[in-house]
DNA sequence: CGTCGAATTGATGTCATTCAACTACAGTGG
DNA sequence: CCACTGTAGTTGAATGACATCAATTCGACG
């Protein structure tokens, strides 16, 4: 997955007519640890490009408990994907990260149409993201606990090694005794 | 979601300059109830959109169990996710159907690079998908077989009437037992 | 060293699964 | 037209998996 400012980079080469827009349509920050970019209900949504640290997306259920959607490591866009444009999600930095943000809005009417994103480009980040959601989606309805945890390890080891094991039980749709214990049985 | 043939017919209006290439790419098929499209493990995979009728996808787990990944009725879809191309899914015919068939790579080749498909276009869909798979995973992490099941009456109120409920209860992720049960729950 | 959240462990409860029996009904062949 | 068969759906009893609640330990960090 490219960057937005990789894109703009070669944007810049091509000469792009609307360089200008492009570039203000960019914005680089840096995220302390715990800062919430945005909220369920909120109409604002942007796409989060990290480039180091992790954000990752949630919902909090009518009990009040917090359901991870995903984890965005180094490299990963996060956005929203609800199609009303009132969030699903939370997004927060479980690190302190870096990302270049651009709003949903500049994101399908400047960087989509850009020239020098080929096609193969425009659908790789949705390709690999449906891809994710569709193993995902297969573990759910039909993979237990251990399963799905130890699908999780294999695919993603890297960030089983930085963030607290209660945020995987949460991802994997289970509480974190749950996983702990299943953990344990492994090894009986 | 436009099917193939209107984009076909667009470009045909427009002279594509691909125009035969992009005809000969698209297959109209007759599929009789119960046939078998694709299967799990096969290297051929195609993109089906749905004229009339009805196919789904679905999975066979190690013990021999089917789980419904999703249904396509008019209007939908339907394809394999997997990045790698040996199929994850089985895709079958669970009414008469009629369909629109392009491979991945005659549609990766030839009907995103149009000219006439527009960038909303090219997203649409996707987004569209990877919406439902959205609140679908939600469902799956946070909700009861209930909660489940009245998301999908209200969500495909008319899947519910020409699908068997077994299906329906493979697609929530639970038993058809227990789906008969907790809808006998509701009124208790 | 003391504090606070993360992880583990145990006891108990709840929900969904499994297996089996039974009913209802559609399709088939006599 | 009826008997035979197979599949869908329901129901019940027993089991199993995971949730909930509470207590304790572990570890990171000020």
């Amino acid at each position: 997955m490219r960057s937005f400012t990789e894109i703009l980079t070669e944007a810049t080469k091509n000469n792009s007519p609307k360089l200008a827009e492009l570039t203000a349509s960019v914005q680089i920050l840096s995220i302390k640890k715990g800062t919430l970019l945005q909220k369920q209900g909120d109409i604002n949504s942007n796409l989060y490009f990290v480039k180091k640290g992790m954000l990752r997306s949630y919902i909090i259920d009518e009990k009040g408990k917090e359901h991870i959607f995903m984890f965005a490591p180094e490299g990963w866009l996060i956005a929203d994907g609800s199609l009303d444009n009132t969030n699903e999600l939370f997004i927060d930095a479980l690190e302190n990260t870096e990302v270049e943000v651009v709003s949903q809005k500049d994101f399908y009417e400047l960087f989509l149409p850009l020239a020098s994103v080929n096609d193969t480009d425009r659908a790789e980040g949705m390709l690999r993201r449906m891809s994710v959601m569709q193993k995902r989606i297969i573990m759910l309805i039909s993979a237990s606990a251990i399963e799905r945890y130890e699908h999780f390890m294999k695919t993603y080891p890297d960030v089983i090694q930085r963030v607290p094991q209660k945020m995987i039980a949460s991802y994997l749709g289970i509480t974190p005794e749950a996983l702990s214990k299943v953990k344990g049985m492994r090894f009986k």
